[in-house]
RNA sequence: GGAAAGUUAGCUCAGCUGGGAGAGCAUUCGCUUGACGUGUGAAAGGUCGCAGGUUCGAGCCCUGUACUUUCCACCA
């Protein structure tokens, strides 16, 4: 029994059951396979916290597009898929969601709140996962992993251990930065420095001992003045030469600092006298290790004013700088108050104004292993797609500064150091130890803080294969071949993964980074939950499908753009859809119940050759470009090759062929050929369309092909050299010139499509009229495309009447006897025309060709080109010249 | 203050190593052609930001310039 497609497209239930389908079959899980090459993909783990958005669509789409391809090309192709703890923004989440039912964290405490986080992530970790089946991603679901699971938890202790015991992991002493918020370190790269409205408050320092005298400072943050343990200038400036040792009181608190001197001060800035706020500021802080300061923290961890600060204690730090002008200005000592706007550090997650701290934290030394990560780069290891990413890559790692691992946090990694609570001895290790081997005390309190949740990410790409142990998986699909990532994360997570792979591993994590934008709103807005501007893509799914949806997202789109979002953009691809869905359709209902062999050379005819020639140069072409990962170039060619040449032109031939199947043992032939080459050539293409549109091309495929199982495992086609048929496509591009101008010149003389007339071509010599005649069941259906009653091939112009409108080509000149219609004076205009538009052709070539230094360096097969195409012009002149010689002798 | 990207049809964007400018949507005029009106045929629409330069030849390479966007940055 033949099976059939639905007469409409609805992707709807297709997809949801041809994906159950795949996960039934186990289409998308790898193994280690020595017999095959592996390609792996890790894929970016979603938050547990997260919805599907856009920018996750766009990931998963191009990465699963890559897998589909790699895996049809015979690659053990594993996307290796997992989520992500992602420590603070669960936390935030879970404390909020705590907090609606009245339960306080602190409170409940550290082990309660983590049940409350496992539980948060039982129920919501998966959500994400099963929005990702939707969009047809065909990851490893069986390999699914956790950044807090058993194995990449030892993962991250091993190598916490490992550049504790190497030195590159310290605990320190050092300004950190703050939120006063989250109450949490954060790292610089999650540090957002946005530009905000403020002041420069110009504050007057008395000078001790001089009644009347003052040194002037600048200060866009009043309220650390408190804090401050010195004012310096630049020991070249001579305005302070004099200065320089003397004490200062510092208003409002009744302690003297010094001036001193450092190269660090701009003369040109302001008044050339800084503040120096060691415990408050980076700048100050290394000044003041310079300089020997003393270190005053003047803040609590939730951003108020400390027992520091006298009578401000308890307020929070802007209530304590108004109160703290407000007193200044009492004391005379504001100078003035000058607007600006000034960057602002603030916590990417919650905004909230980052505040300067010392604190004693962990960190990860970064000049080391920022060496090979550079090097990865430049030596070409590790690419970039598109390439100018290289230099943020670079610039980053260059100015690195060590990387402040520990969070003040409950959900994450707890740091493997422990604390003999006897003597403070702190012991690194996986374990709680037994002893303290200085004091022997068996008690011990292990680290609070927790790892900055990118520690664990940065070992993704091997902690999934079961890195540390050298699994077999480790050893076969590690390095992995491509990462797909965003731009915006370039810093937080592709670096780490880099210099993270390369020390534990020996190896740089992949070979080739794809960096793909942001997707916009068609404002060109980032879409964002404040704006409420977001497009879900369930929604556009639910609408018009994954493959549309997938479609959208990579055409036209070029690596490391962003991209607008437009409706009318989806709409389009389903279209697309629908149009294969329905050319599909319309082959399955003409092929037989019965096998159909493949046709003997010589009953193939033109038309067929030329379309499987057509098909053969678009699977290289398109193969071509996704190895340059130029997927929106490739797919926009299996689009236009299907729709316009096989849907447009070849469908509309065979059809011609088909209903004449019955006529003759000849016919019935090319009517087999016909049909085998529809099969064949949708066959091909559907598989270079799959890895963009997967579940309609397995519809179409398996209907189409009962016997196969799965398009996922077909073979990827492959450019083969006895499918190449230049000649035909020659002979089909003349056709579709003669069609397209006769068509053109009905359409132009308004004749209505009802009107139907004689063709005749006379051919420009022989072997046109040879070639012609090889078209011949082509072109005697031809009335289907341009309405001939008659189609006559001869080599001259015997037979035609003078009423006849004409159609140039290089090769031929087809007439077309429109009698009453045809104004002859207009004709003989439209004639002139056509003969100036190759007059000015002809020019162009021989200027080109006349220039003897085009000849001279211009490459050969330019030349050759050049004069071809020379040729042809002057071909179709010659005949508007003798038509328009004959109208002038019967005029 | 550094750096990068963009500037191409009315709109949104492609354009691969330099060799006659493309798509989608929108527009105009046709089509009950038996797969598809989610279709089909024809057409209109661009000084490729501006100014120089290199080249036989530049949307593409170089220099400068204008505007837009983004990233980085410890001038208080």
């Amino acid at each position: 029994m033949k099976k059939e497609l639905e007469k409409t497209y609805d992707p709807k239930g297709l997809e949801e059951r041809l994906y159950k389908k795949w996960m039934d079959q186990g289409c998308f899980h790898a193994e280690v396979n020595p017999d095959k090459k592996p390609f792996t993909i890790v894929m970016p783990p979603p938050n547990i916290t997260g919805q599907l958005h856009m920018g996750h669509a766009l990931d998963n789409t191009l990465q699963d597009i890559l897998i589909r391809w790699k895996r049809m090309q015979g690659y053990e192709a594993l996307w290796q898929p997992g989520t992500d703890h992602a420590a603070i923004a669960t936390e935030v989440k879970v404390t909020e969601h705590l907090r609606e039912q009245g339960i306080d964290k602190e409170k409940i405490g550290r082990e309660e709140f983590l049940k409350y986080c496992w539980e948060w992530r039982k129920e919501y970790g998966g959500r994400i996962i099963r929005q990702l089946h939707e969009m047809g991603s065909s990851a490893d679901w069986e390999r699914e992993r956790f950044t807090m699971d058993e194995g990449c938890s030892d993962a991250v202790q091993e190598v916490f251990l490992r550049l504790y015991e190497k030195g590159y992991i310290y605990k320190g002493s050092k300004i950190i930065n703050w939120c006063p918020v989250c109450r949490t370190t954060i790292s610089d790269a999650e540090v957002e420095h946005v530009d905000q409205e403020g002041n420069f408050w110009h504050i007057n320092y008395p000078v001790a001992g001089e009644e009347g005298k003052f040194v002037e400072i600048a200060t866009t943050r009043p309220e650390t003045l408190l804090g401050d343990t010195a004012v310096a200038v630049n020991p070249k400036d001579e305005r302070y030469t004099g200065i320089v040792g003397k004490l200062l009181k510092l208003p409002l608190t009744d302690r003297v600092i010094p001036v001193i001197a450092d190269e660090y001060v701009d003369m040109e800035f302001g008044t050339g006298c800084v503040k120096i706020t060691p415990a408050h500021d980076p700048n100050d802080f290394e000044v003041g290790k310079r300089h020997h300061l003393e270190e005053i923290n003047i803040l609590n961890d939730d951003g108020t004013m400390n027992g520091q600060c006298g009578k401000y204690a308890g307020m929070d730090r802007y209530e304590a700088r108004k109160k703290m002008v407000d007193d200044l200005k009492e004391l005379g000592l504001l100078v003035k108050v000058v607007p600006c706007t000034h960057a602002v550090g603030t916590h990417d997650r919650c905004g909230t104004t980052v505040e300067p701290m010392i604190k004693q934290q962990w960190f990860v030394r970064m000049d080391e292993m920022a060496k090979p990560a550079i090097e990865a780069v430049k030596s070409g290891e590790l690419t970039f797609v598109p390439e100018r990413f290289d230099k943020i890559y670079l610039h980053w790692l260059e100015n690195i500064h060590d990387w402040c691992i520990s969070r003040q946090l409950w959900w994450g990694h707890r740091i493997p150091a422990y604390y003999c609570r006897k003597c403070g001895k702190m012991i690194v290790a996986k374990e709680m130890p037994d002893t303290c081997p200085d004091c022997g005390g068996t008690e011990f309190e292990q680290d609070p803080d927790t790892l900055d949740t990118w520690f664990s990410s940065a070992l993704w790409p091997f902690s999934t294969l079961g890195w540390p142990k050298e699994t077999p998986e480790f050893k076969y699909f590690y390095p992995t071949d491509v990462l797909v990532t965003g731009y915006d994360i370039i810093f937080f997570w592709v670096i780490r993964m880099v210099f993270s792979g390369i020390e534990q591993t020996g190896k740089c994590p992949f070979r080739h980074v794809l960096i793909h934008g942001l997707i916009r709103d068609s404002q060109g807005r980032k879409m964002s939950k404040s704006l409420g501007n977001g497009i879900d893509p369930l929604e556009v799914i639910d609408k018009y499908g994954a493959d549309a949806l997938r479609l959208t997202l990579v055409t036209g789109n070029a690596p490391g753009n962003d991209m607008r979002f437009y409706w009318e953009q989806v709409e389009a691809s389903r279209n697309f859809a629908n149009k294969i869905w329905n050319a599909s359709r319309f082959i399955m209902m003409n092929l037989p119940e019965e096998e159909l062999p493949e046709p003997s050379a010589e009953d193939l005819r033109p038309a067929d050759r030329w379309i499987l020639s057509r098909v053969n140069t678009i699977a290289k072409e398109v193969t071509d470009n996704m190895e340059r990962f130029e997927l929106g170039i490739a797919v926009q060619k299996i689009h236009d090759f299907l729709w316009e040449e096989f849907c447009d032109w070849y469908i509309e031939i065979a059809k011609l062929r088909l209903v004449k199947k019955n006529d003759s043992e000849d016919l019935r032939i090319s009517a087999d050929a016909a049909l085998w080459t529809l099969r064949t050539v949708l066959t091909e293409a559907l598989k270079l369309l799959h890895p963009y549109m997967p579940f309609i091309t397995e519809e179409i495929y398996c209907t189409l092909l009962p016997s196969e199982k799965t398009i996922m495992t077909a073979e990827w086609p492959k450019y083969r050299e006895d499918r190449n048929f230049p000649e035909d496509e020659r002979l089909i591009g003349e056709y579709q010139e003669l069609v397209r101008g006769i068509r053109g010149i009905r359409m132009e003389m308004n004749v209505p499509a009802g009107t139907k007339t004689e063709l005749t071509i006379v051919g420009k010599d022989e072997a046109a009229c040879r070639d012609f005649e090889i078209l011949k069941d082509t072109l005697a259906g031809m009335e289907r495309m341009v309405f001939a009653t008659e189609v006559r091939i001869q080599s001259g112009k015997e037979g035609v009447g003078d009423d006849a409108v004409t159609v140039v080509t290089s090769r031929a000149t087809a007439y077309i006897p429109l009698d009453e219609l045809v104004d002859r004076e207009k004709e003989i205009a439209r004639l002139n025309q056509e003969n100036a538009k190759m007059d000015k052709e002809i020019a162009r070539g021989e200027g080109m060709l006349g220039n003897p230094n085009f000849l001279g360096k211009a490459p050969a097969a330019k030349i050759a080109e050049e004069r071809e195409k020379l040729a042809k012009y002057k071909a179709v002149k010659q005949q508007i010249v003798d038509q328009l010689a004959g109208y002038t002798k019967q005029g």
